[in-house]
DNA sequence: ACTTTTTTTGAGAGCGCTCCCAAAAACGGC
DNA sequence: GCCGTTTTTGGGAGCGCTCTCAAAAAAAGT
């Protein structure tokens, strides 16, 4: 059981330069030497040191995942669960390795930063949701460490993926709209995060399109937990709307939770439409009509953004890119027809 | 900013080794001497390169967390995010980092072991419900690589946490009797996952203890996921049973659609007790009576012991540690009372 | 003041690899 | 078969750190 390159290299009866080029599938060396090579390590089930040729190559085949505070609560809700399948199988099928972080909240954040980043073990990094106030991404900046969040980041120099959250929301809308519904209601995601944001705006943009005033009584924020859209929905229960557009799945539980406790029927007293389509959207009775969010798609989709900025960081400066995909109106039973 | 030890050490006008004394907390070095370190420290910004330590010292900080194929579409379960969170965490505290792995079906696993494993990047090693033929801990075993393997795993050397599966299932299952239920069909796990025989026999053992018959044809065969669980309890429908022992939250949410979908009223015309207790178990309509298990902090422990054994790695053989969480039984109304 | 002992510091080697450069071997043309 | 070219190989340096060992400095003892 050799260890090094150099035990192999003594077995081949060459140099360790010449087991280091057949390893590395370097084109000069003559095919016999290199058959020979390859006996030696098979037979002494060599396996190169992976840490010694990150110190001399500067590159670990490593990305980090950081899934910062904010939504480290939110980790029963399905939406990370896929997105960390989506890009751990992009990270195999890249010969990467993934390293997961979550920054949660009672630790020193700055600490945990440097931690992680700052040990020259990452390649790069994907950042889950960041919250606009979350000072990770401004510090990813000043670091120039190579990084692609998840979720639209209003700024410049971002390279970011995301779904069409303004149009998502917008279409939920209007399918209400279309049904017949004039008072509709919506719960937000948390508002200091886009997509919290983005969903509101769309929820705006289409009842201004079919000339429905907008009441700021029919807004509550919640943030995106099963807790969060109970409570909400409690609220918005005085103001009796006629349909309700709930920004994610999970607080559309929460919300059939309290309107069953209330004595509600959906959909025939309130529509309920929602966001992201996990699985259990379908599962639960009624089941859910959403926007369906390509999640685990968005996940790979990051890890290849990641890994093709990681290769061709020669040119240094390259425009932030950007990519935007597309969510789909899943009918399902909670709107009916009224 | 300086970025190597000796740059620091030019700075504070000390040699290379002095600074690495001081970084290390190594005792002798003058209290003078070490301020004038530090500030140099301080002053350029100087972080150390992680990778060149590991080189040396070949110890990364950084373990793995591995999720064998046969589980990895499970993941939409909420079992393994907590899981997840609970290791996270507990490696946070520990200034460790959790590598993530999935090793998905498609692939060549004996190519992501190596890939995973041999490459000298992981201290060690969490297995998350491996099942008996996979070939992952007899590799382990053989590379000596220390792990720890979250599910029981009958191998005397292997160290193992898991929830008690038989007492939990048992305690379900005496549940239904105590609730007068005596026809108690079954819906397993996987059968070639210890978890899975393990709950099948405390179902076995309740029947037998109240000098129930135990019927072979009201043991279906799951695989913990909602539709395993739909589909068996389609089949077990024509047996008619009073009462069923559902070994998973998801399967029991299938279950509860197939019941749904014949017509069958839970708990009035047939009541249900499931296991695992994730956060849609309480959420759905009706609340599932389910066996909760410590998933979360199963996860935490499990980085604990894989810690704490490579802490004294130096006494080497020592006996495999085996840890038994309790599980407790949670009454909800999937289950009335006849 | 001069040993002896102890504390503090510095130099060197080495972890296992890659990469550059020069030496050696193979090849071609005459 | 000899010389110039090209291909293939080996040796050395170095990535940034730790760790051992010996030298230097400080403290203690006589």
């Amino acid at each position: 059981m050799a260890s090094t390159l150099e035990e192999v290299a003594q077995l081949a009866g060459v140099s360790r330069s010449t087991v280091s080029r057949v390893i590395n599938d370097h084109p000069s060396v003559r095919p016999e030497t290199r058959e020979r090579v390859w006996q030696a390590i098979r037979q002494s089930g060599y396996q190169p040191h992976a840490v010694a040729r990150s110190l001399v190559t500067s590159r670990t085949q490593i990305i980090g995942m950081i899934i910062p505070e904010t939504v480290t609560t939110l980790f029963t809700d399905p939406f990370f669960p896929l997105l960390l399948r989506g890009a751990t199988e992009a990270c195999n099928a890249h010969h990467y390795q993934l390293l997961l972080s979550l920054f949660n909240d009672s630790a020193d954040r700055e600490e945990m930063y440097q931690r992680v980043l700052r040990r020259g073990y990452l390649d790069g990094v994907i950042v889950a949701s960041a919250s606009l106030n979350d000072p990770l991404v401004p510090a990813l900046l000043r670091d120039r460490i190579p990084f692609i969040s998840i979720g639209r980041y209003p700024h410049e120099k971002v390279h970011y993926i995301d779904v069409d959250n303004l149009g998502g929301a917008q279409m939920a809308v209007e399918h209400l709209i279309r049904l017949g519904y004039q008072r509709i209601a919506t719960i937000t995601g948390p508002l200091d995060m886009v997509s919290g944001q983005d969903r509101l705006e769309g929820y705006r943009q289409a009842l201004k399109a079919h000339r429905i005033p907008v009441e700021e009584e029919l807004i509550i924020e919640g943030d995106y937990t099963e807790n969060g859209g109970m409570a909400a929905m409690q609220r918005l229960l005085s103001a009796s709307p006629e349909a309700v557009f709930v920004a994610s799945d999970m607080m559309a539980l929460g919300a059939l939770k309290a309107l069953r406790q209330a004595g509600w029927q959906v959909p025939q007293d309130i529509a309920l439409v929602s966001f992201d389509d996990v699985p259990i959207a379908s599962a639960i009775e009624p089941a859910l009509t959403t926007i369906r969010q390509p999640i685990e798609r968005m996940g790979a989709m990051a890890v290849e953004m990641l890994l093709s900025r990681l290769e061709d960081s020669g040119g240094e400066e390259a425009p932030a890119h950007r990519i935007i995909l597309p969510t789909e109106l899943v009918i399902r039973a909670s709107c009916g027809s009224p």
